[in-house]
DNA sequence: CGGTATCCGGAATGATACTG
DNA sequence: CAGTATCATTCCGGATACCG
């Protein structure tokens, strides 16, 4: 499924929903408040690939998150539909948390905000693209 | 350029610059630093399209924004290489904005996060998608 | 363990007035 | 016309303490 190909001129329109500028940036908006926040991409990171990870965990795996940050984040993502809370009702707590199938679905489109990162005049992507351990 | 296809399993990684869930997370929220900001986007989809236009011109073309914000957002994505500005050297003044090659080319990426915002389940798709005058 | 409640500082945004 | 400067406000994130 190549979507964003030759039959997309240059504007993000004319096909599916039909976009105005207007709508199109409020759409665009709506995505970015979904996804903006001090932590939700690292989350969401965690997360994907069909991960499931108990609140102490991420809270392990996200240095520097307090628990107060941790929790709104994820309730947001929550409430949002991208990530899903399953709780077991025992004695410690245990909370479990993975994305859902539409919050599997970002992927993709997260992918292509990367792509473009990485296609950055080489005189900004040095603020963009991070020396990578890996490099 | 079919980008994203079978060979995104669901990890955005694995292929060109390899992430871990750590950098790509960083860059995914290195775009989204670029993008976010209450006007930045109205403003990109003013100019998608190779548009070019004058201060003014943006701003009666965004109700509610004021000069100061204008400006201030227009730097930004000036400073970010996504919006290139024309100084013409006259009196009245006269300056015009226009999207650099790359800044257009945040179109499909911008298109997927529409594809997915548009995929979301039919519970959450009210807080996304506004009912378009054109639906 | 997995939260909630409260307080605080800084940044982002907005209103308004002024200028080359 | 295309900005700058200043001040007020709102909001977000962090620190800390407490609870079922």
């Amino acid at each position: 499924m190549a979507r964003t190909d030759e039959k997309v001129r240059n504007l993000p329109a004319g096909k599916r929903a039909s976009y105005t500028p207007e709508t199109a940036a409020q759409g665009v908006q709506n995505v970015i408040r979904v996804l903006e926040g001090r932590w939700k991409l690292v989350i969401l990171f965690q997360l994907f690939g069909g991960q499931v990870r108990r609140f102490s965990e991420l809270e392990r795996a996200i240095p520097g998150v307090s628990q107060k940050m941790l929790i709104q984040q994820l309730r947001q993502l929550e409430a949002d539909g991208v990530v899903a809370r399953i709780v077991h009702h025992q004695v410690p707590p245990k909370v479990e948390y993975h994305l859902t199938e539409w919050g599997q679905a970002l992927c993709p489109a997260l992918d292509a905000l990367l792509i473009w990162a990485e296609a950055a005049p080489s005189d900004l992507r040095s603020r963009l693209i991070q020396a990578t351990p890996c490099d």
